[in-house]
RNA sequence: GGCUGAAUGGCAGAGUGGUUAUGCAGCGGCCUGCAAAGCCGUGUACGUCGGUUCGAUUCCGUCUUCAGCCUCCA
């Protein structure tokens, strides 16, 4: 029985899709004027784990994940590069989906763009209009009466009374309260924008994701997911927005994911202590930042830095060596359900994914274990380890391959082959003298030696 | 000021009202020509002060510290 944390009533809650053995889920994508940083990578993987699991269990999923194409960052980045605004959401979103796929993220059935939106948008802005949430202002942009909407403030347990609007930000004057929020913009000449009603315009930040939710998935929908800094305003505006314009219940479950940190401070763009995902990609394998990730449960917040993406290249590689060399295609997974059983109930509750992994560490311990005299339970455990990884979204590639993956540039696999043969004739030979020069020369580059019963094998620090 | 959340062994990170998380690192052993990998064994961890309880790291309260939101941010 699967159970999830939901934002809304601070618990863990059994999971009830609204239609019998389909989920719906709207995650918050990226608004692309930059390349991914580690705080994204998180959204996008932990996000990717929870619709694989769901899609496990057996749900039929619809997942959408949206880009925020148009906005003040965007528009001001495009004037910064001197750069067309469309050319540099193009540049942005082909970079996402690079990175996304050295993820080994499953593609979102829909990815939903703000400014294919923008007639629906209109739509939505007028329906708050004419049900009175919406009023417009003197400088012919239209806000949202946050005082209209009784229940403002339900996700983030925020009271109106006792924010602090204008401690940090001045408060522009048109607006009836203070944290009454802009639906729709009135462009400046140079901007982009659309016709409407209101006179020519851009959408304010939230509505874009209430109008491209509600299209794509219905008024009501089971779970939207997202940054715990997302929570407020943008959530909680974004339920006013949507519960406001269509009098339905918007959303029955919400997921955050906490921060990535650095120094135990959080990883943003205004802090600028940010590391992309490329930037990391050109040190660690990708599938070493998914699993990092995927080391704390997605809740909770996690700390960046190269100790531990060290540490789990080390885990990883464990993993990895229990799977090496075994014919698990070839056998059928092991009868065995307890670890299955094990990882299910770590998953069940609130995609516990370090419990799931320290399953997985147990399995191949269990495999290590069997590979001396049993060759064919081990590879049946093995299948099932590759099964477990899978709803994680690890361990799907040959483990020679993860093992030996040139990440820096270094001596070549041709080089390293030819320079085990030489030292395989020199331990024919009893020549160890030699045999250990040539080891001694591969682990200065990083390369280390293992010798077997079959043979030599060698694997990249 | 309001509201969230967190404090676990050398590090990271789960979890639990009484019994082994897991990974890395350390130590001892097996294996190995020697290694590496692997296997076996090995650590009186649960921020403070109180309370509840036969028993609390786990529940309740106090305090301290840290992080986040209340501008844009995943």
């Amino acid at each position: 029985m699967l159970n999830i944390y939901n934002t809304l009533t601070r618990k863990k809650e059994i999971f009830k899709p609204i239609h019998e053995n389909k989920v719906s889920i709207y995650v918050c994508g990226m608004t692309v004027y930059d390349y991914c940083h580690v705080g994204h990578a998180r959204v996008m993987v932990v996000f990717d784990v929870v619709v694989r699991y769901l899609r496990f269990l057996g749900f039929e999923v619809t997942y959408v994940r949206n880009i925020t194409d148009i906005d003040d960052k965007i528009i001001q980045r495009a004037i910064e590069n001197k750069e067309d605004i469309n050319q540099l959401t193009a540049r942005f979103i082909e970079a996402l989906n690079e990175d996304a796929a050295n993820l080994n993220i499953i593609p979102p059935d829909i990815e939903p763009r703000a400014t294919k939106y923008i007639d629906k948008i209109i739509i939505m802005v007028q329906q708050l209009l004419d049900n009175g949430y919406a009023y417009v202002t003197t400088n012919n942009d239209v806000c949202y009466a946050i005082n209209k909407f009784a229940d403002y403030g339900k996700l983030s347990g925020k009271q109106v009374e006792d924010l602090r609007a204008g401690e940090r930000v001045d408060v522009d004057k048109s607006k009836q309260h203070p944290l009454d929020f802009v639906l729709w913009k009135a462009a400046k000449i140079d901007e982009p924008h659309w016709q409407s009603p209101w006179g020519s315009g851009r959408p304010g930040w939230h509505i874009e994701c209430s109008a491209m939710s509600t299209d794509c998935l219905g008024k009501h929908f089971d779970i939207h997911g997202g940054g715990m800094d997302l929570q407020f305003p943008h959530h909680e505006n974004e339920i006013a927005q949507s519960e406001g314009a269509t009098k339905e219940p918007f959303v029955n479950v919400w997921m955050h994911n906490g921060f990535v940190r650095i120094n135990n401070e959080k990883m943003s763009k205004s802090l600028g202590n940010f590391f992309t995902v490329r930037e990391v990609l050109k040190q660690y394998h990708p599938e070493v930042l998914r699993y990092f990730i995927l080391t704390s449960q997605y809740r909770s917040p996690s700390n960046y830095s190269d100790q531990e993406l060290d540490a789990a290249k080390q885990a990883l590689t464990r993993l990895y060596t229990a799977l090496r060399g075994l014919d698990i295609e070839n056998l059928p997974i092991s009868d065995d359900k307890t670890y299955q059983q094990r990882f299910q109930a770590a998953m069940d509750d609130d995609f516990n994914t370090p419990e799931a992994l320290a399953v997985l560490f147990d399995l191949s311990r269990e495999i290590n274990k069997a590979r001396s005299n049993d060759l064919t339970k081990a590879a049946k455990l093995g299948n099932q380890l590759w099964h477990l990884g899978k709803i994680l979204g690890l361990l799907q590639i040959e483990a020679e391959s993860f093992l030996q993956a040139t990440i820096i540039e270094q001596i070549s696999s041709a080089e390293i082959e030819n320079m085990i043969t030489e030292r395989l004739l020199a331990r024919k030979n009893r020549d160890w003298a030699t045999a250990d020069r040539i080891r001694s020369e591969l682990k200065e580059q990083n390369i280390v030696l293992e010798d077997n019963s079959e043979g030599t094998t060698w694997r990249r620090l």
